[in-house]
DNA sequence: AGCGCCGATACCGTTGAAGTAACCGGGGCT
DNA sequence: AGCCCCGGTTACTTCAACGGTATCGGCGCT
């Protein structure tokens, strides 16, 4: 793929959007691990790529809130996908790394 | 996720074990890019989570197989999945991002 | 002896994503 | 004046993945 829903990200910005458009800072309290350059350079890749809009309100305080668009939507399914193999799987993915760890101490 | 399904290479050599054991050189020869060192790395990492097996047979000259694990296959719909939606949605992103390119330059 | 096959490994360099820390501007509040 | 809020930006550093080239060991073939 050439662009990387993979990203470190990518996909938890999707999940805080899904319930609706979300501010800088809406984004950034749950996901509290990351900075905000990160989290610009994520949401600007992801404007680009028509994943999600920007609207700067002219107002005081300044106010920008970030929403999915029709096209970032289509990802949800995958992420649960994706959510949904974690949960069943992920366990026994584990379980077989620290079986080889185990081989190698 | 703790471990890369969105690596560089780990897909890909799902989708060539898809249809049962491949040996290393068989594995190289449809991904051409892959030098060797990268590819005994990522199937050494998918053998320690478990997503394949590697079996070794003592002959001349020598013959290693990989082959996807139960764990492995159960990835493969996660592809099926990734795939149909570029080829569904991919064309989408990249003309945004095309867009967005005009708009810079 | 010299060469090739197979399945790697060693060493080293590059690249890009991610993280750290500091700072900015405009406005309002005290 | 001094401080906070919001939504960032800039410069610097770190780190793991990826890549390139060279080499290895055991064996057989010529």
């Amino acid at each position: 793929m050439p662009f990387r829903v993979g990203d470190k990200w990518t996909g938890m910005v999707i999940r805080c959007l899904e319930g609706g458009p979300r501010r800088f800072t809406e984004l950034r309290a749950p996901l509290r691990a990351v900075t905000p350059k990160v989290l610009s350079e994520t949401l600007r890749a992801m404007e680009r790529d028509g994943l999600l809009t920007r609207t700067a309100y002219d107002e005081n305080p300044p106010r920008v809130e970030y929403a999915l668009t029709p096209l970032g939507r289509t990802l949800i399914p995958l992420l649960d996908a994706a959510r949904a193999w974690s949960a069943t799987h992920l366990p026994h993915l584990l379980a077989a790394r620290r079986s080889h760890e185990r081989d190698a101490s």
